[in-house]
DNA sequence: TTGTACGCGTTATCAC
DNA sequence: GTGATAACGCGTACAA
C-alpha cells in the first residue's frame, strides 16, 4: 500500500495537519518543519490519493473533453484531436487531468450530464461544437457545470474560436498579390458557420479592392474529396471560369484540383487554387496545396486556459477568436 | 448540492447500507424495498459520488490511455487516435472513463508513474507503444500497475497488435492476382517492426508461390512523403525496375506514385503499387492507391477488452494478434 | 506554530 | 432482510 498522509506526519514526527498546510503552503510553518516534511514526503513517495482530496475539496482537479469520437472520425476530423493535444498539454502544466468523453453518445443518453455532475467526475468541461451542441449546452447551463465550447456559439456560453473572416482575407490577400483577378470562393456546406466565415473574409478583402467576385460561391454538402468532380461540373458550365479559386475545406480543394487537372487546365498558372488547414496532404497533392493553416494546438491550449479562468471565476464570460494562423505559400497558388 | 446516500435513505424510510446493496445488487433486499429504493433515487437524481466510492472501493473505475500528444500528432498519425476511439468506446460500455495521458511527458519525468499509482487516478492504462515503451513498461512493473500495450512487446507483459505479417500477405496476394510478378518491398525503416512484419508477410507468401522477391527490400529513415524521391532514384538505379511495388506506409507509397509519375511511368499497367493502411487521402491520389486496411477502431476496442480482462485477473498476460483488415483495391494495382 | 477531531459520501462487516 | 458503524485519506475549523 502506497503511504498516506500519517505515515508522513508520524516519520517527519509532526501532526497531519501540519503536512496538509505544507502540502498547500497554507498558514504558517517554519521553515525547518517544512523541510522535515518535505524530505519524508520524498521518503516515502507520498502522493495524497485523489480520492480524498476530492471527497473533501469538492472538486476533482479534472476537466472533461467533450468531442465525436465514433469510428472513423480520427481520420475524418484529424484537428479535432490535434485540438485535444493542446488542451492536454495546458492541463498537464496546470496538474489537471483529462477526461475524454464521446460528445454524441453524451447527447443521446438523456441524463449523462445530470450524472457527470452528480458523480463529481469533472469540474468543468471543454466542448467541442457541432450542429447537436446546443442541446448538450443547455444542460451543462442547468445543472451549473463550467463548460467552454470551441467554436462560436449564440447566447451566454464561453467559447473560443479561429477567426475564420481573417483566414479568409490572408487566403484571399494572397490570391490577389499572385495577380489573379477572377476569384471564386468554394464552401463545404451552405449552412456552415466555418465555410460562410471564411467566405466573409473572401467577400471584404475584394471589396476593399475595389473587386467582386468573379461569380457567386458554390457550396458542397458536406466538403468531401468525393463531392469535388460535380462541383466542378457547375463551374465548368459558368459563362467563364474564374482564374482562381478559394475552397473552404482541405479535401474538397484536393478534389478540385485533381477535377480540374482531368480537364486539362494547368494548376498555378492557368487556375490557382488556395484552401486551409495544413492537412499532410496538402503538400502531397500535384502541384502542392497552398493553404492558411491554423494553429489548433494553440487553440486547445487556449480553451483549457479559459476554461481554467471560468473555474476561478464562473461568471467570467469569454467570447474570442485567435489569430493565430500562417500562410503556406505553395505552387498550387503560382501563376 | 447534489443528493447523496442519506437523502435517497431518508426519503425511502430505510438504512443507507440497505441503498449500497440495491445498488450493488449484493445482499437479501426484498422486492418492495428494491422498488422504493430505486424510486427514491429517480425521484431525487441520485448518482453516487465518484469520489466516496474510490475512497472506499480503492478503485477509480478510470483507465488511462498513454499516447505520444505532442503537437502535430493528430496529423502525423491520425491512427493513433483511431485507436483511442474504440477504447473509448469500449470503456463507456464497461462504465469505465478514460484518461488521457501524454506518453513523452510521462516517460520524461521520473516518477510520474509513481505519482499516477499513489494517487490512485487509474485503475489501469493502455500504452501506445513505440520506441521510448520500455522505460515506462519498467515503471508499471514495479508498481505492480495492471497494464496493456498497443503492439507487440517483448517480455512479460501483456499486448495487443495488428497481424502486420498477415497484412503483408494479404497485400502480396493481391498484387499476384493481378498479375504483377517482379515485386519489391519498400518498408519505413528497417528498425520498424511493422515494417519488417509486412515484409516478412510478403516474402513468405512469394516464396509459397515458389517466387523469389524483384530485389532486396529498400527502407526510408522515417516514411514520410518527402523521402519518397530518393528513394524512388534508388530504385531507377537497379538493372531492371520492379512490375509492383508493396509500400509499408501510406504516405511514403504516396511519394513514390508521384515521383514515378513524374518519370513518366504509368502506375498501374507499367508500376502497381500497394499500401497499408486506409488514410483519407489514399483514395485521393491519382491514381487511387490500393490498400489493405486495417480495422484500428476494432483494435481500440479489443484492447480495453484484454485490459479489463487484467484487471479482473491480474496474472492473465495476453499477447494477440488482431486479423480485422480488409483490402480496397484501387487502380493503382490494375494493370 | 502545532495538534485534535470531525466531516466529506461511500462500501463492507457485522449484529439484529 | 435490514440497520448500525467502522473504515477509506484528506481538509479544516478550533483548541492548545
Amino acid at each position: 500500500m502506497a503511504a498516506t498522509i500519517h505515515d508522513v506526519a508520524r516519520l517527519a514526527g509532526v501532526a497531519i495537519s501540519t503536512v496538509s498546510k505544507v502540502m498547500s503552503d497554507s498558514g504558517r510553518i517554519s521553515e525547518q518543519t517544512r523541510t522535515r516534511v518535505r524530505d519524508a514526503m520524498q521518503q516515502l513517495d507520498y502522493h495524497p490519493s485523489r480520492h480524498a482530496r476530492g471527497l473533501a475539496r469538492n472538486c476533482s482537479d479534472t476537466i472533461g473533453v467533450l468531442m465525436p469520437l465514433q469510428r472513423n472520425s480520427a481520420f475524418a476530423n484529424p484537428y479535432v484531436f490535434e485540438i485535444l493535444c493542446g488542451i492536454e498539454r495546458y492541463c498537464a502544466s496546470q496538474h489537471y487531468s483529462v477526461l475524454l468523453l464521446d460528445a454524441d453518445a453524451l447527447q443521446q443518453e438523456p441524463k449523462s450530464v445530470a450524472r457527470l455532475v452528480a458523480e463529481r467526475k469533472v469540474d468543468g468541461v471543454i466542448l467541442h461544437a457541432d450542429d447537436k451542441a446546443p442541446a448538450l449546452l443547455r444542460q451543462f447551463s442547468e445543472h451549473d457545470l463550467p463548460h467552454l465550447v470551441i467554436g462560436r456559439q449564440p447566447g451566454p456560453h464561453s467559447w473560443v474560436d479561429i477567426d475564420n473572416r481573417h483566414a479568409g482575407q490572408l487566403a484571399t490577400q494572397h490570391l490577389l498579390q499572385q495577380g489573379y483577378r477572377r476569384l471564386q470562393f468554394v464552401g463545404n456546406h451552405a449552412a456552415d458557420t466555418i465555410s460562410t466565415d471564411r467566405l466573409a473574409g473572401f467577400a471584404q478583402t475584394l471589396a476593399e479592392q475595389g473587386l467582386a467576385p468573379h461569380a457567386p460561391a458554390l457550396f458542397a454538402t458536406g466538403g468531401q474529396y468525393g463531392e469535388a468532380a460535380a462541383l466542378w461540373q457547375q463551374l465548368r458550365q459558368q459563362p467563364t471560369l474564374p482564374d482562381a479559386l478559394l475552397v473552404a475545406g482541405n479535401p474538397l480543394a484536393a478534389g478540385l484540383l485533381a477535377a480540374a487537372q482531368h480537364d486539362g487546365l494547368n494548376i498555378g498558372p492557368t487556375l490557382g487554387i488556395a484552401s486551409f488547414d495544413n492537412y499532410p496532404y496538402a503538400e502531397q497533392t500535384q502541384p502542392p496545396l497552398s493553404v492558411v493553416d491554423i494553429d489548433l494546438f494553440a487553440l486547445g491550449e487556449q480553451a483549457a486556459r479559459e476554461l481554467f479562468l471560468q473555474l476561478a471565476k464562473p461568471s467570467r464570460l469569454v467570447q474570442s477568436l485567435l489569430l493565430e494562423m500562417q500562410l503556406f505559400a505553395r505552387p498550387s497558388s503560382q501563376r
